[in-house]
DNA sequence: CTGTTAGCGCTTTCAA
DNA sequence: TTGAAAGCGCTAACAG
């Protein structure tokens, strides 16, 4: 009967089974600005990783808007393409959130969401704490003005870390001002402007705290073309550790988030909550630890 | 009767219109090496743009192994989950490539397929050519020891561009020797070897083709570390202008392929093959153009 | 234990 | 123009 070349047809099995053995992975808005940054080929492989392991199948959706991302994931639940949905941001007030929350559809976010923190399964680090970690390594060094630059701060990364920031300075007596603060995506040429600023202040830092490596690498040639060696005129740290930081001259000294463990383990909960209808909500914590390379120097 | 929250079941209409309306993208194996180079996230964003145009959906495939991309597209395939095919790399005696072709499934190669070349729908830069224009760069600015290093060299870009750098060198009345020449992936130890006993030959290059700006990004810190600068010392010239080519110190003079120019052809040649039968096998070459920055110096 | 049948949700065809 | 019916390729339920 099935000699050689007999396949089964997927959307006939499909149909029945009312199960496609794929899921959906969403890249923020807009797509071609996020995949600028290694993190999303990062947690893709991470994805991709226990995916296959499953026999599971990957839709990718990249939306250029907003809209265009909602609209898309509305047709993929309703049109029953895929069996769940791996979020790869969490915003404020977020349509899909919401439109996933509400129709009781499998997702997890990777990153802390908004609302509903409880109900949502979420595999994320504890930004945080390693915002604290990170800037505690400069201190530690004897640095005692330590500046930080940011990403967009409607994101919750960036929200987190700058408040572990913050925390670690304020254990620590040292000041803690708003002129140390910066928000810049740093491909515009705004973030120019912010960084050399900093450098006009009365008392400049001697530290930076930068919430991601590709906006680490930003400061870093900025640094450079401002005529700053880095270490030895001013110490630098980030997150994420991409494979970037380690290309850098010099590397970057920055925190290891476990990107590739973060897209797995988000792949890994939402298969079983696919699987099993009422899997509990969780939230799942990956361990960072700090890797140090040569961009931070003592404070002389 | 359709009023509100009414939505189609993709697979029971996929099972009677015998289309997906999705399209498998693969990944050369291993992907998560792949990944790294910013190259595929960009040719991503190009073809997500005119699938989405179009309201089709894409399948990303990346597998570890050559075998599992090869089953993957195999159940891909047979199993109906895709239309169409795009292949984001092209490899001698490629098993993908040869299945593909044999069961005269629609796809398209993004690079030059190594055979059927008149019968494959492949986009392409014309990279001898680049090689020959970024090489003819530097012997404008004075350089006449000019070294090349490339990624592997199973690969048709590389082959095509080292092969594009000679020519300009044998135009120039050059000196075209086997020692200019390193063939490395450059996350290995090894390249660092290979780029040191350059400038231990007698006479050193001045100037360096690199077949790739991840390649040269890494070129560029290695040179650092062993205390060259560059342009003053060096000048470094490479392929593809990602992103980071930009942002390195100094920034890279590079020839811009125009990635996502060459993925958004490839996903419409595909979509027009899945949608036309008989559409007849083309060959579509993106123009390129070289991105003068700040690696390259005058010879002194 | 093997074989037959109903039905998944749609589109397309054909009849009214 | 509108409505009923057949069938896409499979799985699951049921009968033999």
């Amino acid at each position: 009967m099935k000699e050689m070349g007999y396949h089964p047809n997927v959307n006939a099995r499909n149909l029945v089974a009312k199960s496609t053995k794929s899921i959906g992975v969403i890249i923020p808005s807009p797509a071609d600005k996020a995949l600028q940054n290694p993190f999303f080929p990062e947690v893709l492989r991470g994805i991709s990783s226990v995916i296959h392991k499953m026999h599971y199948s990957m839709f990718l959706s990249t939306g250029e808007s907003e809209k265009e991302i909602f609209e898309e994931v509305q047709r993929m639940v309703h049109g029953s393409y895929i069996d769940g949905v791996i979020l790869l941001y969490s915003r404020v007030d977020d349509r899909v959130t919401e439109f996933l929350h509400k129709q009781n559809f499998p997702f997890v976010i990777v990153g802390k969401p908004y609302e509903y923190t409880n109900e949502i399964t979420h595999v994320d680090n504890d930004n945080y704490q390693a915002g604290k970690d990170i800037t505690n390594s400069l201190i530690e060094q004897g640095h005692e003005k330590i500046a930080f630059i940011g990403g967009a701060n409607d994101l919750f990364v960036t929200i987190d870390r700058e408040a572990g920031y913050e925390a670690a300075l304020t254990d620590a007596n040292l000041k803690n001002s708003e002129e140390y603060k910066i928000h810049t995506e740093f491909l515009e040429s705004g973030g120019r402007g912010a960084v050399e600023r900093l450098f006009l202040l009365e008392s400049p830092p001697t530290g930076i705290v930068v919430s991601d490596d590709l906006i680490g690498l930003g400061v870093l040639s900025m640094l450079e073309e401002l005529a700053y060696n880095v270490p030895r005129d001013i110490s630098l740290v980030s997150f994420n550790n991409v494979y970037l930081s380690e290309i850098t001259q010099p590397s970057l000294t920055t925190v290891d988030i476990k990107i590739y463990e973060l897209g797995a383990q988000s792949a890994k909960a939402l298969i079983e909550k696919t699987v099993n209808e009422d899997e509990p909500a969780k939230r799942i914590i990956i361990p960072h630890n700090i890797v140090y390379r040569d961009s931070v120097g003592k404070k002389n």
